[in-house]
DNA sequence: ATCTGTGTACCGTCTGGACGGTATAGTCAT
DNA sequence: ATGACTATACCGTCCAGACGGTACACAGAT
């Protein structure tokens, strides 16, 4: 999947990351990004042909780095049923702004070319389809899923997200959810 | 709480929302807003100052009607553990779109104007305290606001909202797990 | 009744700046 | 001599906000 990329499109997907994350989505330039990836704006063109191939590639790096973490997980959890949601749980967990920077691109793509939201639409879907089928009900399952969701939209944001001794009696709650025994 | 606003300024309000929610938030302009008000540019800029003021406005009106949604839901529900809890799964509950629109004020504090999302993070900290001591354990509660949160965040931007028997039986959980003997 | 003034609610136009994108000439390491 | 840029200049468009003006209702004075 992580097909070696170009050391600089890693700079300047880096960079439009923490343009969003410091400045907002509006202030998501070229220009902007190209200030802080060290580059002219020249350069960020010469190999992002677009804005919108460059929220593209957020995108795509957003979406892999999420499936690395999904299959990592997924690797480390041989209890069949419930396999999928916890590595769901683990792979939204994000509690350091500094990996939270990836998911700037959904924002951004929200924002600036909601033609890709198409796409990304359908990749919830498919996680959506997964989980139901995870031998977990699917109505468990999806609140397990939203509550997962919830908590990165609140890292994101900023809206009062749990942290600390909360955040972790959260995350385990969650696992425990997908436990048949439900017990606390 | 809901004093009798400036018809016209209504009118702008609900023509801004309509906007964000078909032409996505990039689109957000003073011109847009003014046409499918039926007024001129000027016209909006009289009522609200700025778009910062507009933005402003959409905010204003988002949260008055989710306490208004709240604290009518809290009048309906008389047993004391879980009440809060309860009301706050029922007023992020929007599953029309056109009620939906009313959540775009987010949507454009965050893209135009970020300064204002400190405002936004103070209230959801009073919501998750309130929710803290609602009788639940804090954990669980959490995990319930989160779910919510979640499944609002899943309408907004159309991320496979449950929909449906699927979304019945998730809000069912959800009011479930409110209730001290965990029974499904 | 009429004149004069005042406040409200707009309309239409304009300006200045930001931004996406293009173009071009040149640099430097391999 | 090709790839990976830098630097500068420029174009067209979009947009926020400012501004001058208009229409109308109402008030008080005469």
């Amino acid at each position: 999947m992580s097909e070696k990329e170009h050391p600089t499109k890693t700079v300047i997907l880096a960079a439009a990351a923490t343009v969003v994350q410091r400045d907002g989505v509006g202030r998501l330039t070229i220009d902007a990004v190209a200030r802080e990836a060290g580059l002219s704006k020249g350069g960020v063109l010469y190999h992002f042909a677009s804005k919108d191939a460059l929220i593209a590639g957020m995108l795509a790096r957003m979406m892999s780095h999420f499936t690395d973490d999904m299959a990592r997980s997924v690797a480390a959890d041989s209890a069949s049923p419930g396999r999928m949601t916890r590595a769901y749980i683990r792979a939204t967990d994000y509690p350091d702004q500094a990996d939270a920077a990836l998911t700037t691109g959904l924002l951004a793509a929200v924002v600036n070319d909601p033609a890709q939201m198409g796409e990304m639409r359908a990749i919830f879907a498919t996680w959506q389809a997964t989980l139901e089928h995870d031998g977990l009900s699917p109505a468990l399952a999806t609140v397990i899923r939203l509550a997962a969701d919830g908590l990165w939209l609140a890292d994101l944001f900023g809206l009062a997200p749990p942290q600390g001794e909360l955040r972790a009696e959260v995350l385990q709650l969650l696992l425990a959810m997908t436990q048949p025994t439900g017990e606390e």
